[in-house]
DNA sequence: CGTGTTTGACCCGCGC
DNA sequence: GCGCGGGTCAAACACG
């Protein structure tokens, strides 16, 4: 597949995430000249659990209120009912990961309108094909390659007899300084590649509890350095780490539902001039692990006064435009 | 020492 | 068959 846009074959849905005054560009220059929104376009709050569902292991079903949910259709040919903001290439804001493999050319691709917004199941043509693929490699394995016998037991083990069903995926457009937006759940990085036509590279993260194989992968949008593009593969075995702990206000209140909500949020562009988004916060730090290591050393307490603040302040607001 | 990241090598599918 | 690009593996390394 030489297209290495993600929402050309995932289950996408578009966020951004804004800070004020960056918003405020973005509609008074770009946003209203060149991309439209859909003016019925609604938003309800149900949005907030339904993703989490989703992300905690949920159904198809739950694929299904999403992409019904944000007026998307479930066939490919998508009526892109939301467009995203216009490109904005922004040279300043380039990550500062080390780079390997060099990328041969950064030619920018012209973007089309629904570039960004377009969805397909996974049983569409467009898809990846990697699960066949490692299919294909476990039969050769049973051919007899007697070198990396161990290994490959496993996973002939694994998948011998059964052909492994396709995750499913959706990936998520942030507005965000940070690369990898904590989402509660706990990653392990197994992989970074270079991404062809852009300067971003791609990372690939794996989720560390047992038995759960959901992947997810990382890159910067080309088009837009400043948008994150996240994309998750399969659904979670298992609770979110971030909610166990059986408190209901601290699941609630956690980073991991701030950001989905937020995340949601911002998707409308009137509701990107009503809140900070977390990461542009100039009084959050600029670091990767900043989530990460609060989860890990701090599991007992909540998030900083600040991410209370602006939680509530989210759904204050939303309580608030639903009500009748 | 446990956990997570980096990174070169490798595999696979696909197009030519 | 060959090269390319996406995805994964795993040894080496970093860090608390």
């Amino acid at each position: 597949m030489s297209d290495n846009n993600p929402f050309h074959h995932d289950y996408a849905f578009p966020f951004f995430g804004e800070n004020p005054s960056s918003i405020y560009d973005h509609q008074a220059n770009n946003t209203q000249n060149h991309h439209h929104y859909n003016q019925d376009f609604d938003y309800p709050s149900s949005y907030m659990s339904t993703l989490t569902e989703c992300l905690h292991g949920g159904s198809m079903d739950h694929y299904n209120s999403l992409s019904s949910a944000f007026g998307m259709n479930n066939n490919c040919s998508s009526s892109s009912e939301v467009v995203c903001p216009p490109p904005q290439i922004d040279h300043h804001n380039h990550q500062e990961s080390s780079r390997k493999n060099s990328v041969d050319d950064h030619h920018q691709i012209p973007l089309t309108p629904n570039s960004l917004i377009s969805s397909s199941s996974n049983s569409e043509a467009g898809c990846h094909e990697e699960d066949s693929s490692k299919i294909k490699k476990d039969d050769q394995c049973e051919d007899g390659d007697d070198d990396d016998k161990s290994k490959q037991v496993s996973k002939l083990a694994k998948k011998k007899g059964e052909k492994k069903q396709k995750e499913p995926r959706f990936a998520f457009m942030t507005k965000s300084e940070i690369d990898n937006l904590e989402d509660g759940y706990r990653w392990r990085k197994y992989g970074q590649k270079a991404v062809k036509n852009s300067p971003f590279p791609r990372s690939y993260y794996r989720c560390t509890s047992q038995k759960c194989s959901v992947k997810k992968r990382v890159e910067r949008s080309y088009e837009d350095p400043s948008i994150v593009i996240t994309t998750y593969e399969g659904q979670h075995s298992h609770h979110c780490p971030a909610t166990l702990r059986g408190n209901a206000a601290a699941a609630l209140l956690s980073p991991a539902s701030f950001l989905s909500s937020q995340q949601q949020l911002l998707i409308h562009p009137h509701d990107q001039q009503l809140f900070y988004n977390n990461n542009t916060n100039p009084n959050l730090p600029i670091n990767n692990s900043f989530y990460n290591n609060y989860h890990q050393q701090q599991p007992q307490l909540g998030p900083p006064d600040y991410q209370y603040g602006l939680f509530q302040d989210m759904v204050a607001s939303l309580i608030h435009k639903h009500e009748p």
